[in-house]
DNA sequence: CTGAAAGCGCTTACAG
DNA sequence: CTGAAAGCGCTTACAG
């Protein structure tokens, strides 16, 4: 039932039985290491081939000294951010000759521990934990292991562990700006939590901490700002958070917290009948592929997904462990803000 | 700089030694034999957590016979459809004591072998391959290793080797009689290719031939269809599907092979001022989470990743491989379908 | 309930 | 360029 008995995997000594050569030689084949004849290699090759041997990779990592592998944790990979930074990361891990191995923890700190966990006990090279939600459980853990690793936005750089800090204000400064200088006197800044009990959600705060610094920092007096932090997915806190404020007030410009939660808010705004930018300008963080193809196209923050995993391999394979690295954001400004309307009815 | 000295990770004789119990004891602690006593157990603990050990993870699986693990390829996370039926495969595995190693293709044949070869080198209990791209080679490396495989809409049903077969037909016929019942004469099909030079991309040939099925099948006479193929992205194609096509003529429907493409039709339609569904319906397959909040909401086939998911495992653990296994398709009616305009200007 | 020993399938000095 | 041997860090019968 079961195909082959399990017995009938063939082991290293078999290929080296049928090639005619030892044990070494067929390792030194399978490794490259390039020490072997042209037709010793050939004969290994067509062995390999007969037999259908796969190597086995527990007892080659067991009997190698280090590994190529990286750990990338995410939040989740539904949301397009951490799917895209995700492939950046593995891209540029590809580049540089390591492997990934990639966990999503669902914004649940159980979750991360688990997979810190699992990853430490894979020996890995480096750890980057590239999520919305902390934990100083998983920090500790991680800097105790002694494994290069990094955070966004999160732990304190020292010994083996790095930190990448997003200019999350500087964006949401950028955003507020430009929408002030459009007009825009009465803003609604959106958020979603997500279901994490213990867990501080570090980005949400600064950004949120953003936009609330830009209002202060603001020239402009006559400001009317709300903010509303919804609990659930993205898109449907985004909605909802809309049909509520928009009943009590009249608000010309919404500022969201991640493309996704934008996008309820544009279904909400809609659904009001209310156009984007014409009567509400609208936007966001995080310039997810999508957000060029929403109508109108939305304006957003960009964190550039390339920069971000170039600090990340840097962080964990330079050999410079501990690092504070910062990551710039871009407002990019497309079709969904506008001139505040002159009389918003 | 390295932290620790490699050789400072303790090892399980460490902890036998501080904890004054033998390597089997610790060992069974580590794996919840249950053969030791609570006091044992605690004293065991208490080492693990003094030493900071963690146990290697080649070294276990080196030493045991099975693994329970599955891999999982899909191809390619950034697109909604891949990342929500690994979410929820990876959800069923879990529940069914499983882990799951996940890797992408790219939409590359050779990936895929890559990707294959990888995880038949850790020793998988089961493979499921649901990427849109096929390939024979892949198809032949997965029979011959006898572990137990599904293939999503590819592959010959077998020995170890089981396929799911989605209803891409049913569900093309449903959208395809939805559009014709509201009035429809004019359809446009539009379909992305992605860059497989050599793979046959299986479920867009069988949502296509579904489409045209559809149309043969179908009693009125004055039907006028259009199909087109863009290559690239699926957003971008179905951008650019749309202003190619309506230049020549007037369609008051068009049909996407995805949600994502449905993404560009969307923008590509209101750029051009037309109005969905007043001007244009458009109906979509996959029902990514996001086709929801588009505006208006989409309509859209949908493939249960709940039924996928616990087919998938059906086919790997059940113990009976070697099955063809059928999935339905439904179609949901939301609001970017309706009559047809009396007068398409 | 515990301990000593064999074995998992590789890699890597080392000697030839 | 090749071969014999030690060792990687666990698990698992087996004997006590």
């Amino acid at each position: 039932m079961q195909g082959q008995a399990p017995s009938a995997r063939p082991k290293i000594g078999d290929v080296a039985q049928l090639a005619g050569v030892s044990l070494g030689t067929v390792s030194a084949v399978l490794n490259q290491n390039g020490r072997t004849s042209e037709a010793t290699r050939e004969r290994v090759r067509r062995a390999i081939a007969d037999l259908g041997y796969r190597r086995d990779l527990y007892a080659s990592q067991l009997a190698r000294r280090e590994t190529r592998l990286l750990g990338l944790i995410v939040s989740n990979l539904q949301n397009p951010f951490f799917a895209e930074t995700a492939q950046a990361v593995e891209e540029e891990a590809e580049r540089q000759g390591f492997q990934l191995s990639l966990m999503a923890t669902d914004f649940s700190p159980l979750k991360l521990r688990a997979a810190i966990s699992r990853l430490l006990e894979a020996r890995i090279a480096g750890l980057a934990v590239l999520t919305s939600e902390s934990d100083s459980v998983s920090i500790a853990m991680a800097r105790e292991s002694g494994v290069p690793t990094v955070f966004l936005d999160a732990g304190k750089p020292g010994h083996s562990l790095s930190s990448i800090r997003v200019d999350a204000r500087g964006g949401m400064r950028a955003a507020v700006n430009h929408l002030i200088s459009l007009g825009h006197r009465d803003l609604l800044y959106v958020q979603n939590s997500q279901n994490t009990t213990d867990a501080l959600l570090r980005s949400h705060l600064q950004r949120r901490q953003g936009f609330a610094a830009a209002i202060r920092a603001c020239c402009v007096s006559e400001l009317q700002t709300e903010m509303l932090d919804i609990p659930g997915p993205g898109a449907e806190a985004g909605e909802r958070a809309v049909l509520t404020a928009f009943q009590e007030r009249r608000f010309t410009a919404v500022i969201t917290m991640t493309d996704v939660v934008a996008l309820g808010v544009y279904r909400g705004l809609q659904s009001l009948g209310l156009s984007i930018p014409q009567d509400v300008s609208v936007v966001s963080f995080d310039n997810t592929h999508f957000s060029h193809f929403l109508h109108p196209p939305l304006s957003t923050v960009d964190i550039s997904r390339g920069d971000l995993s170039r600090l990340v391999l840097q962080a964990l394979t330079s050999g410079k462990p501990g690092q504070l690295l910062r990551l710039r954001t871009t407002l990019l400004v497309r079709k969904s803000t506008g001139q505040r309307p002159a009389d918003p009815a």
